[in-house]
RNA sequence: UGGGGUGUAGCCAAGUGGUAAGGCAAGAGACUUUGACUCUCUUAUGCACAGGUCCGAUCCCUGUCACCCCAGCCA
């Protein structure tokens, strides 16, 4: 695997070599209300890589102030997501395992005169908090004294008022520039059933104030998060001093990584699952990780992806050629290598002997012999894939059967293409082609050269096979469905079904198994194969010049 | 028109006061029982733009422009 290296390692270097710490930890602290995607796995990653680097440690911390969405399917997919990528987090937390823990340092600031009950409605509040160009005022309960903040604070504890009826804000600067810093809420009232606490809680901590607090609780020393939270950072470091923090921890951020074409957001993830577009958080076409996973990515494609694609403070969209070659890289000398067709012509061999099947050895791997062989049929009747047939060529770089022309049937014989029958409306039906014992698979045959090589299957033993072909991972965006919304952009071509056929050899493979179906790319046999009934997803393609317009 | 962040090739991304790594993509060629793979070669006199300092600037300074984030009792 490549080694990681990037800006926050180089911070962890100089903070290690300086004495500023003297060991690494990190922590992951995803929410658990949806599944995680692919923006997450640079997270994940780097996390766990980065303290790993340094034998250090990393936690797993459910960030579940929130009870509103929160729920425990989503802890158990997170666990299962991490597990999946091959990291084992140094240990398991909840936020809200802090909750009193979190409670007491919200006294010990109101008992600094740092923090207030504020009895202003969510709309009061936004309107003192001014604009981005124009100051905030200070709410008329500001200067309370401490000893009705500890009463006040204790009741909105105990039940005693309503939802949003007061909130507990951090007296810091009502003027600053950073709206962040203009006397944020520490606490809400929520009078909702928590999926760990139950109702023992009426009042959640919001991120602000919680996320510093059990990151030092926890000893971590560096806690990794997305750009976007740069402006929290003088927060974050405000609630770690005036709540006299034993273990300091630093907020280090990073850009957020996009794909191209590819929806990341959780709430569009959301809706597309509620909204039926897809069939569920693991729908092949989903960015999440178990979509990735089902449509045939693997964990260390991920993870090369992730080490490779760098990370700095920028949010950037990499193009999603860039996630295909790493699985490619990955899978190429493991993974084994079938013929199939995805659009069915039959040939037949007018001079190979009627009723006989003959049986090659061909290699699992090309290019990895010690993978082994698997035994391929040939007959007089066979299958090749209607784009690799033209009656004439196009031009002379055509490397397919053409009539008059001879291709090498892949680990089998050469065979030349004489004449076709076509149906009423010009479709041809059946090619007719003769073959050359001489060229035998093996025999070494010199004398003359194909036009190219292309697969086949064998109409008595082959299987008959779904064929579900992603050209994008969500939607496809072109000039037309610019605009749009991303709903209506997840146009039917995101997911194409073929009904084709694959050797006999391939019918063997489980869910879950990885393949190359030779020039048409990498498969993954999908979750709702059973027995013959085999449905493979495509998950990438090949690079290829061709198109068959050319 | 407040504050913060960020601009290096089509896409990511290193780098540094001393003459622009690497990967992906793309193009050319070789090889080939996959138009794949592999191999070879090509791709920024240029680091958002304009000035300045310096023997020398992508790096330091000044100004400008562009994009992103912030006005949840979400995270």
């Amino acid at each position: 695997m490549a080694e990681i290296n990037n800006f926050i390692k180089t911070i962890m270097e100089n903070d290690l070599r300086e004495g500023k710490v003297d060991h690494i930890a990190t922590r992951f602290p995803p929410e658990p209300n949806a599944y995680l995607h692919i923006g997450h796995a640079r997270a994940i990653i780097n996390d766990f890589e980065l303290s790993m680097a340094f034998n250090g440690t990393t936690n797993l911390r459910f960030d579940d102030t929130n009870p509103v969405n929160e729920g425990a399917e989503y802890v158990d997919g997170i666990i299962a997501d991490l597990k999946w990528l091959g990291y084992v987090p140094t240990n398991v937390f909840f936020g809200s395992d802090y909750f009193e823990k979190t409670y007491e340092k919200a006294i010990l600031l109101i008992k600094k005169g740092l923090a207030y009950v504020d009895d202003l409605s969510q709309e009061e509040t936004t309107a003192y908090r001014g604009t981005l160009t124009e100051p905030g005022k200070n709410s008329p309960y500001r200067d309370r004294s401490v000893e009705e903040n500890l009463r006040l604070f204790q009741e909105m504890r105990d039940g005693k008022y309503a939802d949003g009826e007061k909130t507990l804000r951090a007296k810091i600067d009502m003027a600053s520039p950073n709206i962040n810093m203009r006397d944020p809420v520490m606490y809400r009232i929520l009078h909702k059933e928590h999926h760990r606490q139950g109702n023992k809680w009426c009042i959640y901590p919001m991120y602000d104030f919680a996320h510093p607090l059990q990151d030092s609780f926890e000893g971590i020393t560096h806690s990794l998060c997305s750009i976007e939270y740069d402006n929290h950072r003088p927060l974050y470091d405000w609630f770690i001093e005036k709540c006299e923090m034993e273990n300091v921890p630093h907020q280090y951020e990073w850009g957020r990584l996009n794909i191209t074409n590819t929806i990341m957001s959780k709430r569009y993830l959301r809706q597309l699952v509620e909204g039926g577009y897809v069939t569920g958080y693991d729908d092949p076409r989903m960015p999440t990780l178990v979509g990735l996973r089902r449509k045939g990515f693997t964990a260390s494609s991920i993870k090369e992806f992730i080490l490779y694609t760098g990370l700095s403070r920028i949010n950037s969209t990499t193009e999603a050629s860039n996630l295909d070659h790493f699985l490619m890289e990955d899978q190429k000398l493991v993974a084994p290598r079938y013929m199939a067709v995805f659009d069915p012509l039959p040939i037949v061999i007018d001079n190979y002997p009627d009723g006989q099947v003959e049986w090659f050895d061909a290699s699992n791997n090309m290019e990895n012999l010690e993978m082994g062989t698997h035994k391929i049929a040939f007959s007089k009747n066979l299958y090749i894939d209607r784009d690799d047939f033209v009656e004439v060529k196009p031009n002379k770089k055509w490397k397919r059967l053409a009539l008059d022309s001879e291709v090498r049937l892949m680990n089998s014989y050469f065979v030349k293409a004489v004449s076709v029958e076509k149906d009423e409306n010009g479709k041809i039906t059946l090619v007719h082609c003769t073959y050359d014992p001489a060229t035998r698979s093996g025999l070494d045959f010199k004398e003359r050269k194909p036009n190219g090589t292309i697969q086949f299957c064998e109409a008595s033993t082959c299987k008959p096979v779904t064929f579900n072909l992603f050209d994008v991972l969500i939607f496809d965006e072109t000039e037309e469905t610019k605009g749009l919304s991303f709903i209506e952009r997840l146009n039917n071509d995101s997911w194409q079904t073929k009904n084709g056929f694959v050797e006999v050899a391939a019918k063997d493979v489980q869910p879950g198994d990885h393949f190359q179906l030779m020039r048409n790319g990498y498969y993954c046999v999908d979750k709702l194969s059973t027995g013959d009934n085999l449905v493979f997803n495509r998950t990438c393609s090949l690079k290829s010049s061709f198109t068959p317009n050319n």
